[in-house]
DNA sequence: TGTACATCAGTGAACGCGCGTTCACTGATGTAC
DNA sequence: TGTACATCAGTGAACGCGCGTTCACTGATGTAC
C-alpha cells in the first residue's frame, strides 16, 4: 500500500529516533531490528526500504544522537558552563542514557568492535573545543579533551557501580573539580 | 575420562583467564562460550562443570581481570605515579584492551545491561584512593574519583575515535593534565 | 474528468546462523575390598 | 597387590531462540492518456 508522499521521510525519521534511543539505552548489540520495528508499529521487512543494513542505521543514528545533543553545547559560553556541567553530570542524565550523550554509552562498544566513525571524531573535537573554556588549568594544552574525558568517564562509572551513594559521589566530585573557577 | 586431581582447578583457571581476556577485548555480548571453549581445546558442554552460567563467568572473570590489574596499583605511591599514568594512558594499553583495565572496556556495557557488581565498586573505590595523591588540585574532595574518571574516559574515547592523531592527543592531554605537580 | 497502469512503502514468512544451555554418554582415575 | 566399582571432567549432538537479511507479494497513491 502506497502512502502519502511525505510518509517515507517521516518513517525514516521515526526509525532513526527510536534507534538512536535504543542504541544508547541497550547498546548496539543489545538492540534488535525486529523489536525496534515492532515498537513503531511496523514489520522487520520494511526496514530495508529505509536503510541498507543495521550498520548503516548505526552510523545514521549516531549522527542523529549527536545532532540532538549538539544544540546543547552550540552556544556554550563561559556563563552557561556551570549549568552545562551540572546537566551533563546530573542523575537524570545518568539514569536516562537513551536521551543522553552517546559517548558514555557507546564509545567503548564502538572502539572494541572496530566501528570507528568520523562522526565520533567530530563530536569529540567540537565538544572539547567548547569545553576548553572550563579547563582545570586554563593554560593546559588540550584542556577541553581532558574535561571531556572526565565527563565521559564519570558518566560511564556512575552507571556501572552498584552502590548509589558511590555513583552520586563520582558525579559530584567531577562536577566540583570541573567547576569554572576551579 | 577422568583426569589428574589438580586438572579441574587448572581448567577452571584457563577458562577464567581466557574469558577475562575476551570480555575486555570483544565485550560480554561479543564473546560466545562455544568459541571460547574451542580456543582452549575443549567443547561447550564441559563449561558447565566449572560455571553455573555465562553470567557467573562474567562475575568471576571481572574479578579475575581486577585481580590481575590490582597488582599494578597495590604499592602505588607518589613516586610511582607518573609511571603508572604513562602506562595507563599508553598506546599499548589503548591497543590491547584484552590485557588492560576492565573499566574502559566494560563499564558502559555493565551499566547499560543492569549488571552492576560489587567488584566494580571495589575497584573504583580502591583505585580512586590510590590516585588521590595525584589530584589535579590536592585539596579537592574525591579527587581520586576525578582522576579515575578522566583515565577511564580517555581510554574509552581514544579507542572510539577514528583519527589516530586525535586518539594520541586525548591520551597525551590527559597524561599532561594529571601529571603530579600539575 | 475518468480510466488504466506503474510505483514502491510496507507485509510477513522464511533463510541460515550463532547463541546459551541441556543431557545421555565416555572412560581414565581414585577408592574400597 | 590385584580386582571391581564409583566418580566426574569432558564430549558432542540437540534444544529453542532471536538475530540480520531476503523476497514474493499487496494495494493505496500518483501519473499518463
Amino acid at each position: 500500500m502506497r502512502y502519502s508522499s511525505s510518509r517515507k521521510a517521516d518513517t525514516r525519521k521515526r526509525i532513526l529516533r527510536e534507534a538512536a534511543y535504543r542504541f544508547r539505552r541497550n547498546g548496539v548489540e543489545g538492540t534488535g531490528l525486529v523489536p525496534l520495528m515492532k515498537a513503531l508499529g511496523l514489520t522487520q521487512g520494511g526496514f530495508y526500504a529505509h536503510f541498507e543494513s543495521k550498520g548503516a542505521l548505526v552510523q545514521a543514528s549516531l549522527e542523529e544522537a549527536l545532532a540532538q545533543r549538539r544544540e546543547r553545547w552550540r552556544d556554550l559560553g563561559h556563563d552557561e558552563l556551570a549549568a552545562f556541567l551540572a546537566d551533563y553530570l546530573s542523575k537524570r542524565h545518568r539514569d536516562n542514557p537513551g536521551e543522553g550523550c552517546p559517548l558514555p554509552s557507546l564509545a567503548a562498544e564502538m572502539g572494541l568492535r572496530g566501528n570507528p566513525s568520523a562522526a565520533t571524531d567530530e563530536v569529540v573535537t567540537q565538544l572539547a573545543e567548547r569545553l576548553a573554556g572550563c579547563a582545570l588549568r586554563p593554560d593546559d594544552n588540550g584542556r577541553g579533551l581532558v574535561v571531556l574525558a572526565a565527563l565521559v568517564g564519570a558518566l560511564s562509572l556512575s552507571r556501572a557501580v552498584s552502590e548509589q551513594e558511590l555513583s552520586n559521589r563520582i558525579l559530584e566530585a567531577v562536577r566540583l573539580a570541573l567547576q569554572p573557577g576551579n
